[in-house]
DNA sequence: CCTTGACCCTGTAGTGACTACAGGGTGCAT
DNA sequence: ATGCACCCTGTAGTCACTACAGGGTCAAGG
């Protein structure tokens, strides 16, 4: 399998590929007589692993702990867990800022009339003196 | 008003207010004898201004474009409710990105019974092919 | 007068997670 | 032999800052 191969079946950009083994997520694989990178069903197992998880939201990093994780089967997923719930919790608190602010300029939106910039309320909400800039 | 305080006035940090300046949003102010910058009203009402857009979330460029707009008074405020509108539907698409993301992870975390990671429901989940990577 | 410490200056490099080339080599079909 | 799609390495760019390094300025206290 080569890399354009492996990209296509993980919905991932050829150079993200590399840049994943770059940042040792990914191991090297073989290479073939012309220097072109040679990958496996465990290669490809991974990288899904790593798309996954990206597609929710863990970091990098996350995934890189969670991977070291999933690699030592007997242990407790215990840490697994804490993982996955610092990042909803994460997730939630942006939920809640990204609620506020879309509530914050659904207001400030509702009140232009569209009328000239020297009246016009949205420039005046984000200026806190009272004055456009 | 030195950097530190009109820093201090805005809730900015002093190298965010240079780089602002650098970066073209903020004109470059009056030098002491000693090259201090040295800032007045107008700059704080302008510092507020970037600093509000950007708490509501807009871009850079945002502020740029709507810095523009709010200069030119007579002008329409069309052009400025506009980018309210376009920044307001990117909030919305995030925060339904968002909650769709935190359901998921509610989910995967929920049926996680904390056994060993060779029964992770967490692991598992993110291994599309069934076997963690 | 000297020193201490808080503040200021410029310039560069780092963050996260890629993306986009530039400049070249490989492999296969025509 | 030539074209084309694909691959290689390495570097620089994205966004909005943040974090130094290595120095200069200023006011107060001793």
């Amino acid at each position: 399998m080569t890399i354009g191969s492996l990209a296509e079946a993980t919905q991932t950009r050829v150079e993200t590929v590399r840049w994943y083994e770059k940042v040792g997520l990914l191991p090297p694989p073989a290479r073939s007589s012309g220097n072109y990178r040679l990958y496996g069903p465990e290669h490809l197992r991974r990288l899904s692993f790593i798309r996954r998880g990206r597609a929710l939201g863990f970091t990098v990093e996350q995934i890189r702990d969670l991977l070291a994780l999933a690699d030592d089967r007997e242990r407790s997923c215990g840490e697994v867990d804490i993982i996955a719930r610092a990042h909803l919790a994460d997730v939630e608190r942006k939920l809640a800022d990204l609620t506020r602010l879309a509530s914050e300029l659904r207001e400030v939106i509702g009140q232009c009339g569209c009328g000239s910039v020297a009246d016009c309320r949205i420039i005046e909400a984000l200026s806190p003196l009272g004055e456009p800039a």
